[in-house]
DNA sequence: ATATGACTAAAATACGATATTAGTCTATTA
DNA sequence: TAATAGACTAATATCGTATTTTAGTCATAT
């Protein structure tokens, strides 16, 4: 029992400390000997949790889009009304990503650059998981006759897509700009999908 | 008279060799003097036109995008309803920087990697371009009634951004998709933007 | 069963020598 | 005499090799 605590804890362990030093010193200069040093473990014990240091880093991104999946859930559950939740929802995908990446100042470039297929991957995979639940609140507002008839599935997507340029993927923080602005432009983009032109 | 026309004619046609060659060789290969024998002058008939390199390539974009502002003006001009002109646009800027990289099958990453940092302060001026002449149609619709009044210079900003995504600048096209699928996206964009949710 | 860290093969870095290239500039041409 | 050419140069990139660093493994310890 306390074995399997542990374990779960030291998985967490390991990307608070990868998150540290990659946003400290970019993806090529965290060595996995950096990484065990300040988790407190031996290099070996990383390897017992992750295939490798790649695996660690894809982790450390797929962890803080899990963190924009979870608060995604919690708005749509929300009992405010559908337009007003998908229009949350859409700035919550952008902030949440916004905010775990701060403090990445410069070597977000060299992480992107260094994973980029992978996270090229990732990322499909990822969208459609939010849009998953996009389309979730887009239904119930169809079935509420609040929203006009559509695909669903394909208007959630379009959702996603239409915020993606404000996710930090290939643009670091310092280029989004700052986050008021960010957060202001999010919420344009919902607020136009809401009433339309 | 003539020297003048010759002048203007040979600026495109180094940007017309300088396109064959970035596309096949990307921005590190291609060298100044494989351009100068690709256009068929001497190196340095180039600089008398270019400042150098970077610029040369820069101004391979900038005529794209310049491409893109005219096809946007004409279709602001034409007759149609202020909605359908707007949606037309919305494609239209995707479509013709599309149409414009899809020869650049492996070097785009190479070149946008070299020229990040300027690449990225005319993005910013590109985009500010484009939205005036969105803002223009925009304004019409508005006096018109058909649109709900809003601030004009934020909405079209938005419009701009939220087909940013679809755009060749960090994703390949081979990474977008195939062609049909990148329309789609934006028109299902401008579709939804017209009517609301 | 889990964690450790010395160990190794592979990859990155350093460096001096060589080659290539961006940009200049004077001679040439039309 | 204005536009063009291409030889020239300083700066940058590439190469080959020696050296160092690092990712990942595995036999041993707890």
């Amino acid at each position: 029992m306390r074995t399997i605590a542990v374990r779960e804890d030291i998985r967490d362990l390991i990307l608070d400390a990868a998150d540290r030093l990659l946003s400290r010193y970019g993806y090529q200069k965290m060595t996995m000997d950096d990484l065990a040093r300040e988790v407190g473990v031996a290099k070996g014990t990383i390897y017992l949790h992750f295939a490798g240091k790649e695996e660690v880093t894809l982790s450390v991104v797929d962890r803080i889009v899990e963190r924009a999946k979870r608060e995604l859930e919690a708005i749509s559950k929300s009992d405010r009304e559908p337009a007003a939740r998908l229009r949350l929802m859409l700035i919550a995908r952008v902030m949440v990503r916004f905010d775990n990446v701060r403090h990445y100042t410069e070597n977000l470039g060299d992480l992107l650059a260094a994973l980029r297929p992978a996270l090229l991957a990732r990322r499909a995979r990822h969208f459609e998981e939010e849009a998953r639940i996009f389309a979730v609140v887009l239904r119930e507002g169809q079935r509420a006759g609040v929203f006009v008839r559509r695909d669903v599935s394909a208007t959630a997507h379009a959702l996603v897509l239409a915020t993606n340029s404000l996710l930090p993927f290939n643009l670091s923080t310092r280029e989004l700009g700052e986050r008021e602005d960010v957060e202001r432009q999010a919420a344009r983009i919902g607020d136009l999908f809401i009433d339309g032109l």
